[in-house]
DNA sequence: TGCCAGTCAATAGG
DNA sequence: CCTATTGACTGGCA
């Protein structure tokens, strides 16, 4: 399966699965691949590579981040696939989803910050908007290009703009791929009555025995393996449900009230699996889905590295940001505008606080340590 | 082994 | 075209 996966991904990937591996990496930016500028040289941070940069990153909001990212690729007509590609080295829907719902920064893995941290070098660069556009053009013309002339010298043209997705809908010729090229199993989609039927299983259980997912595999005429993944999957949406809220608890009212709390819990898993109001207008079911309830086997956390959560985590504003990120000051727009998204009373009062907080936090910082002070409050 | 975080990539819907 | 959804897969961890 992944032969085929591999291919696309050589473009941009730069050591895709490599993990943590990757080490001060010498070929990181766009070395590997003439014009292929994927990972944006870091701009004025003297060689550090993503990874690293990530390591010693402040505290960044990915709410705002995303936010602002949205709002530059719809503003200038940047579509998520070529951002995703070139920018952070991931594909159309991976961008989507973490645009959508990024989980708050203190949840995510050193490899989850990465992409986070490559928007805001993105969104720092004055010239990020520029270099997009110009690729899409580029890009554009070499579809054009060669649909006219005979795919034959494609190749040449593949390693000027990479990927040449062009294909798509236009010419269904995802490269001969070798002999079997019928080898690749149909995506199983599951039908809403399956749906229903795992969603009812799992509120009573999140986590069924290997007995019970036999059971409903066979039950469900479907592979014990679907049935697995289709639990896994959906935990971790719910779970990440979750984040959201808090994330929007934490950006909308300033303190007081816990943010993490185990409210919401269930309008976060009604609406979990996308389709928002699929599950057929039925939900009297008092949702209570294992999530914490009680303690039981359910969801915790996992031990990850989100230590020191909980308590006083000031959460990252951009101006944290910016002190590493220089010239990201102007990012503290949508931070103010996702206040006043949330028309709840007295949030701005409560933002415009920690705000404050914020700031004298910062100033805290730089005076027990040397660091790049370029903020703008 | 089982769980999880991250992703990919097929596909549905606009 | 583009974006959103979602089943499956990979690699790390306990």
């Amino acid at each position: 399966v992944s032969s085929s996966q591999s291919v696309r991904r050589l473009c941009v990937q730069p050591e895709k699965h490599g993990e943590t591996q990757a080490p001060p990496d010498p070929c990181e930016p766009s070395q590997c691949q003439p014009d292929t500028p994927l990972p944006p040289p870091a701009p004025g941070h003297a060689g550090l590579s993503v990874q690293e940069m990530v390591a010693v990153s402040p505290e960044l909001d990915t709410y705002a981040i995303t936010k602002k990212v949205k709002e530059v690729l719809t503003d200038n007509n940047l579509g998520q696939r070529l951002f995703g590609e070139s920018v952070l080295g991931l594909t159309q829907g991976s961008v989507s989803d973490l645009l959508a719902r990024p989980k708050p920064w203190h949840k995510l893995s050193l490899k989850g910050r990465e992409p986070f941290v490559r928007m805001q070098l993105w969104l720092s660069d004055p010239h990020s908007v520029d270099k997009l556009t110009e690729m899409k053009r580029l890009e554009k013309k070499v579809c054009v290009k060669r649909r006219h002339s005979s795919v034959s010298e494609s190749a040449v043209l593949e390693s000027a703009v990479c990927a040449g997705e062009c294909s798509e809908a236009g010419s269904p010729q995802p490269l001969p791929r070798e002999p079997q090229a019928q080898l690749k199993k149909p995506r199983v989609v599951l039908a809403p009555e399956e749906k229903e039927a795992l969603k009812r299983a799992y509120q009573q259980k999140p986590y069924p025995s290997p007995k019970t997912i036999e059971e409903l595999a066979s039950q469900l005429g479907l592979k014990t393996s679907t049935v697995i993944n289709w639990f896994h999957n959906y935990r971790s949406r719910i779970r990440r449900e979750l984040f959201i809220e808090e994330i929007q608890a934490a950006a909308g009212e300033g303190g007081e009230k816990g943010v993490a709390e185990g409210k919401g819990v269930a309008e976060a898993e009604s609406s979990c699996d996308g389709t928002e109001s699929d599950s057929t207008a039925e939900s009297n079911t008092s949702r209570a889905p294992g999530l914490e309830e009680g303690g039981g086997p359910a969801d915790r956390p996992h031990p990850h590295q989100d230590a020191q959560q909980g308590t006083s985590r000031h959460v990252g504003t951009f101006a944290d940001a910016t002190m590493i990120f220089p010239e990201s000051s102007a990012l503290s727009a949508p931070v103010a505008a996702a206040m006043a998204r949330n028309p709840k009373d007295s949030s701005l009062r409560r933002k415009k606080a920690a705000n404050l907080n914020s700031i004298i936090h910062r100033l805290e910082r730089a005076a027990n340590r040397e660091e790049p002070n370029v903020w703008e409050f």
